[in-house]
DNA sequence: ATAACAATCCAACGATTGTTGGAATGATTA
DNA sequence: TAATCATTCCAACAATCGTTGGATTGTTAT
């Protein structure tokens, strides 16, 4: 008989509710969506997170604790970054159930997404066919250093900020399909919306890098 | 223009935290499994994760609360049940990031498991093919209730509680691979630790019917 | 009815967490 | 060397959480 089975189990899972911990917190939630981006440094997580240096930096430890994250330092900046794919699955696993589970969640993301976005396959596959033989643009609305990173098949890039400028690189015969970094980025959505306005067939892609990645084994 | 983009931002992210704080408590996490195994009354859960029916019943609410498990009242009790396999897959991708990524859980985990397990193949297909020919004695040793709801393919039920009396309805000549309810609980340990004693061929699945599942498309 | 039982609700305690301000570190630039 | 910048460490507060005891609800058995 295993001895003390209750202590052993109970240490068990308290080392799992750690990374359980982890996930509890919306602020981490969201630092580490933006680590699936990509890695960063700390000042540009606090500032595409919202929050002050000192409360990112407290977070990250959370985060670095849990062996989630690792740092490295080039120059000035510390660079933070996840340490495998697998965080940023289990990210995308969270949140897909927290989507299917929880109403407010469902109401919540159709209240943002009211455009129409049937002009585009809802399919992935159908979608990156079409876009290989290029019958549609499909355009990566993130910030150049996160395109660098990782960025879907064909995806071309147009940071958000330059869009309004950079009409022109752009057909207007051709259906674009705006990405950003995920559901509850809405990027993607501020572009679709300004596209429209100027005479573009455009829709947006709910899902990010790290959600297409999970499904690829 | 998206309006209150931080607002919304903050909504969306603090729900799905609502799914990573069940997550957060050791308890909890207890609870999930168990249900994994089935659908329980309180008592069970309670007595199984060695916690009082006013706990068990308070982090089942939580449980509720997040729409992750869903009751139904039989005679004078109360059973509960995970509302959706998605559940229990996510338990398994949290545990075995856990796994996979602190070091103190891998440790601790192997301290457990200190008996030679190589009698067995550890790919899944071939000891499938091995209990099909009945080459290995596939051996559940959960309480009955959990075997009836769902069992491996050829699992027979023996719960560990009575497999003393029952030693003579197992195969002395052909390996018996005991398992139970996943990589935390201690069954499968001590029922192999039985079966060498008595001098039967006896290993361990790590695994329970949770873990095995996920993979399956 | 009344008693016994399973489970929940409510209130309250101490422990833990999120957040902020101020001081300290460690690398770069002047 | 001093000054600056990016980041962390430390201390402290309010807010939240886990846990327990006591009263309450709803169900079955007598």
């Amino acid at each position: 008989m295993v001895k003390d089975a209750r202590k052993i189990k109970n240490l068990l899972y308290e080392q799992v509710a750690r990374i359980g911990k982890v996930f509890s917190s919306p602020k981490r939630l969201e630092l580490i969506e933006l680590l699936c981006q990509g890695e960063m440094t700390v000042e540009t997580l606090a500032r595409e997170a919202s929050i002050s240096m000192k409360l990112a930096s407290a977070h990250l430890r959370e985060l670095r604790g849990a062996h989630l994250v690792e740092t490295e330092r080039r120059g000035k900046n510390i660079l933070y970054r996840l340490v495998d794919k697998e965080v940023a699955d289990l990210w995308v696993h969270v949140h897909t159930l927290a989507e299917n589970r929880l109403i407010e969640l469902q109401t919540e993301l159709q209240k943002i997404a009211t455009q129409p976005n049937d002009l585009v396959p809802s399919d992935r596959e159908t979608l990156m066919k079409m876009a290989r033989r290029g019958e549609v643009v499909v355009l990566d609305v993130r910030p150049t250093e996160e395109y660098l990173a990782t960025h879907l098949p064909f995806a071309r890039s147009i940071p958000i900020d330059e869009l309004r400028q950079r009409l022109a690189e752009l057909p207007k015969d051709r259906p674009i399909v705006a990405y950003c970094r995920g559901p509850y980025c809405l990027m993607a959505i501020d572009a679709v919306e300004l596209l429209r306005k100027e005479g573009f067939k455009s829709a947006h892609l709910r899902d990010g890098v790290a959600e297409w990645k999970v499904t690829e084994v």
